[in-house]
DNA sequence: TGGGTCATGTAACCTGTTACATGATTAG
DNA sequence: CTAATCATGTAACAGGTTACATGACCCA
């Protein structure tokens, strides 16, 4: 139910019509929530039936009308309550099929799972380097959205575990380079 | 996909009914891959309809009959093929519903944000506490299955993905509660 | 004139979760 | 005697992906 709560988070910040949200959600939550644009209409659909967001048409003349969703007072409590009462131990239910590779790779080659990691290594490095454009976003949206609340500490805090995340899984690339050509 | 990729993968050290993969994956995959009991058997059924895997019946007296399956030729095939023509880039394709939350906590009271990182800070280390299990088993299996094989450089290998990102998320906790408890 | 942006959606499908259902044996 | 283990499944639903579908404007 995530996407329902993201939604909700940025219908929190100001009305928005779903290209909006799609766009958003490219530029500040991509890199640890993937959307597609189909989702967002059919879940501002839903959300729309369950009365946490409501929306006018807004006519335009030199590009199509846009839909602009506002988040409800039920949806502010559904945020909230989300927000508060979520279950930690949820984040810890991981599906990481990429580890899973790695488990099964005694079955291929030494060269090819060697392949595969130095892969894995310059993909984590170019992630690691497009978080910088994350960082960047987040000051532009302080300097839109936010100029005197406090929002960005956290929006920075989410960028941040991204690279210490980040730093980790390069780590850990070397290290497991470094066993598989040694021991295999 | 995954889980089929799972399930060949374990096929492939030896046969094993339904039940003792649920076990297997519970005891050596769980940490990256959490699987329903049901989910299995329905996997199983759709493997072994697309020939991936075939079964046979083992009549128990004092227990209820197994299924007991075995990777078929075809199944070995597409188990290498996962592993070699696997996208890197489908592993940064996350769903983080923690670094959502993260990101819209300005909306809670200072006090419950930090209570929600204390939480996820305890929760972290009992994970990390929990990979020495991981690691116990990796051990057993590699004396039941792998006596002469190297299978289990790769399996010690995730594990301590999971030591290092632990670690990584352990620090980010730490600098997270004293952004905080500083600027907000 | 062709590619990117603005703007919204539908339909079919696959994956995974939750709840339900059964029933015998064995260890403490 | 009671809880855990062995052992297999079904049905309904929720969440998410892929492919399809449309169409106008703007900039180079």
């Amino acid at each position: 139910m995530a996407l329902k709560h993201g939604i909700l988070g940025l219908l929190n910040y100001g009305e928005m019509s779903g290209y909006d949200l799609m766009k958003t959600f490219e530029k500040s939550l991509h890199y640890f929530w993937h959307v597609k644009t189909s989702q967002i209409y059919l879940e501002l659909d839903n959300m729309t039936k369950a009365e946490l967001v409501v929306f006018r048409k807004e006519i335009q003349e030199s590009r199509p009308n846009k839909n602009i969703f506002m988040i409800t007072e039920k949806g502010r409590a559904e945020l909230r309550k989300w927000l508060s009462q979520y279950d930690i131990k949820k984040a810890f239910n991981m599906k990481n099929e990429f580890l899973m590779i790695v488990f099964f790779l005694n079955e291929l080659p030494k060269e090819e799972a060697l392949r595969i990691l130095e892969n894995y290594k310059k993909q984590c490095a170019e992630e690691k380097e497009s978080l910088k454009a994350a960082n960047d976003a987040v000051q532009v949206f302080k300097d839109i959205y936010s100029v005197n609340k406090k929002e960005h500490i956290f929006w920075h805090l989410t960028v941040k575990q991204g690279e210490l995340c980040y730093d980790a899984c390069l780590e850990w690339a070397d290290y497991a380079i470094e066993v598989i050509k040694n021991e295999l």
